[in-house]
DNA sequence: GGTTCCATGTAAGGTGTTACATGATTCA
DNA sequence: TGAATCATGTAACACCTTACATGGAACC
């Protein structure tokens, strides 16, 4: 009664969906494709830090089209024939819901971390014979990975503005932001000459 | 027949457990203590990149047990009496071999960081009404909690030798280490000075 | 004696991964 | 036609979290 409207506003509850759920309505929000096309795409850009495994998508997929967020493309010919699927007006709704909640908290599961915990705290036996150099050694990689998942949130393409991410205080963060800048302006660079023939030589 | 010897060697596989088992192994590898004592330490602790909760703790004791991982310290007086357990030479050998295997890969699962991936790559809709500076403004709090879960992997308490941290290469690694080594340095000064009793005043 | 906190344990449900099964398509 | 790859789907299992149930201990 006190609801000033049915239609689902930018302030309203997103519908509680499943991580994977997420995932398909946000890469069908950027174009309808099939579900072998969204795995694909997860793999090569959030897996870092948004898993999307076949068992969860499949299942998810019918899910969402029961909810009325997607809907499939064409009719489904035979058993196991490819089908597109693409976003109704109401999934679209539901993922603007989903950007403006706030988020869950941050969950991360680190094994090299979890040893350098214990070996580090250990007695003088974890310390011996270069174990923590290794394990610092293995943490190195783990950072590299950080590096890639942050860099995979901070795409080429679209920019945040910069004076918004100067701000965020994080060093780390503006560190990335930093790289992430330098390459943006090379792209700029590399579009802006490759209009113009005479410059062809120029990566 | 090849095997020099059925003792476990630092090379050796490590037993497979759950990650949960391993936190306990941890645990008591310090001191032995009870359930409810781990599952505290943890929180405040490794729970940031190693959760540990109830519902996996019990069970996995019991299991630890039967392995001849762990053993309880006296004769469990009552059904739900306070129960200490205490790592076995078994179980000290599997930790030591845990610590030398390679790590299962870093896992995250980052809601804010794939709304912002989505949010920045969908249409312009996205970037209306100042949705990626507030999904931004949620990353700085992200950022946080990875500071505290560097933190708590490189404690006060032992060190990780300065040279072999400033090698990591990786920034974000580095400056951890900065602040890290200065808080030590402050600990160290407390306690030093808190041996004279003329310098009690200062923090 | 009742309340509060310590402490152990269990049940239910959700999430996720892996491996496999099956059918379509393509290309040699 | 056969093999490889695309594509969908399922089953089994591992793990995790939450909520709850139960009992002991301490304190008033």
């Amino acid at each position: 009664m006190s609801e000033p409207s049915t239609e689902s506003q930018p302030g309203n509850e997103p519908p509680a969906l499943t991580p994977t759920a997420w995932a398909i309505l946000g890469y069908l929000s950027l174009k309808s494709q099939s579900g072998y096309e969204i795995l694909r795409a997860a793999r090569e850009s959030i897996a870092e830090f948004w898993g999307v495994s076949p068992g969860q998508l499949y299942p998810q997929l019918q899910n969402l089209a029961e909810l009325g967020f997607i809907q499939a493309q064409g009719a489904a010919e035979g058993p196991r024939a490819k089908q597109q699927w693409s976003l109704t007006e109401a999934g679209q709704q539901a993922l603007q819901q989903w950007f403006t909640a706030p988020s869950e908290p941050l969950k991360i599961r680190d094994e090299a971390l979890a040893k350098l915990f214990f070996a580090a705290k250990g007695g003088p036996a974890g310390r011996d014979s270069g174990l923590l150099a290794r394990l610092q050694a293995e943490r190195r990689r783990i950072q590299a990975q950080l590096d890639r998942t942050l860099a995979a949130a901070l795409p080429d393409g679209p920019l945040p503005d910069p004076q918004e991410a100067a701000k965020l205080g994080a060093p780390e963060l503006a560190v990335r932001y930093g790289a992430h800048a330098a390459r943006t302006a090379r792209h700029w660079a590399k579009d802006l000459l490759g209009k113009d023939p005479r410059n062809r030589a120029e990566p």
